[in-house]
DNA sequence: GCTGCATCTTGCCAAATGACAAGAAACGAA
DNA sequence: TTCGTTTCTTGTCATTTGGCAAGATGCAGC
């Protein structure tokens, strides 16, 4: 158990040195999600910032009809929070659950503002996953109101195929926002192309 | 002229103090952009983080088939700048346009940077305008998931009936993410309730 | 005022998607 | 293994939305 993959990632940012990414890893702490178990529970205030190391999770919430919305998914090499209730201590609206067994390394909120306050560098590195994750939900975004659902389909096969391995297909059907039967029909005319 | 809306916008926050937010507001210079004129275009990196302080603003991207897309409104009191492009230093994919004639305080990035490292005041202000950023996108995807679009038709009648006032209904009706012509189906049978 | 252009509405029809329900298949717990 | 639950597919039908085009309206510039 070492903490290699933590120290390249943030290397790999190009904006931590070698020494302060050393530094940095140091405060990290492992940690073990076995499969089902909630990194973060809907109600609770998310205090964990998480390298995901190994392992797939997801995110969902409930519309106002009670039903399950998966709102992303987290793959390995990704930072793992829920940004609105980590940054503003308020209880979150999502959860977080790991779909199949999950390895980590995670700072509290506490630890993560000295970390701020101490290093430049790796404030550079939470703004830079904050502008990222920003940045995916916008592309997101304008794929949902431009695209159809067979197109949005076709981009997540080819840019995340491995969450077709281990999240079930109705996760997949409410993040691309069709119902498990549209895509279900999808599924099945994209096959014969 | 004075920047008291700009001081007060900043104090509002309750994360910057009084002499912080003096300090703050003489680095913003003022500007006006008329109706029309482009704040952000597509292909050119946004360097101003503006605070609007009247007048209302329109972003906007096109789809891989060249159409407009409105990714979104800007009203008063809030600042108007493209995450992505400025903190990335990349080229931008959107346009940001004035609706009406504009009136607004700005400072470039390197101003804001500087700032941020002087100020730790400051940042935690520009790491809520960011982090609210987020959570409205968020807030807004999962409304395009869930709910019909007369739901979030109304939605937009009740929490920004202004921009109504300001910009044509095409533009309303791909940030909700229709047809102009479905937009005015739904207004008509949404008038008759 | 007139003219031209953009905006908005409306009708018609097609395509996409949803709702509901039944059945098959896969999976997990005992 | 067996049983029960969840997941996935498929059929039927209704609803929503889009594409296209025509006409009406409004607005800006001359």
């Amino acid at each position: 158990m070492s903490k290699n993959t933590l120290t390249l990632f943030l290397r790999n940012s190009n904006l931590v040195s070698f020494a302060a990414a050393n530094e940095i890893s140091d405060i990290f702490t492992h940690k073990l999600i076995p499969r089902n178990q909630h990194q973060l529970t809907e109600g609770k205030i998310c205090d964990e910032y998480l390298f995901l190391e190994s392992g797939y999770m997801r995110a969902f919430a409930h519309d106002t009809n009670g039903n399950e919305v998966t709102t992303g998914f987290y793959q390995p090499g990704q930072v793992v929070f829920e940004v609105s209730s980590f940054f503003n201590r308020s209880r979150s609206k999502e959860n977080i659950l790991a779909l199949t067994d999950c390895e980590g390394w995670f700072i509290t909120y506490k630890q993560l503002n000295d970390l701020f306050h101490a290093l430049p560098e790796f404030r550079e590195f939470g703004r830079s996953i904050l502008v990222k994750g920003f940045a995916d939900l916008k592309t997101r975004m304008l794929a949902m109101i431009t695209e159809t659902a067979e197109e949005r389909y076709a981009a997540l096969l080819k840019t995340n195929p491995e969450i077709f391995q281990h999240a079930p297909l109705k996760n997949i059907a409410s993040y691309l926002g069709v119902t498990d039967t549209s895509l279900s029909r999808i599924r099945k005319d994209f096959s014969k192309k």
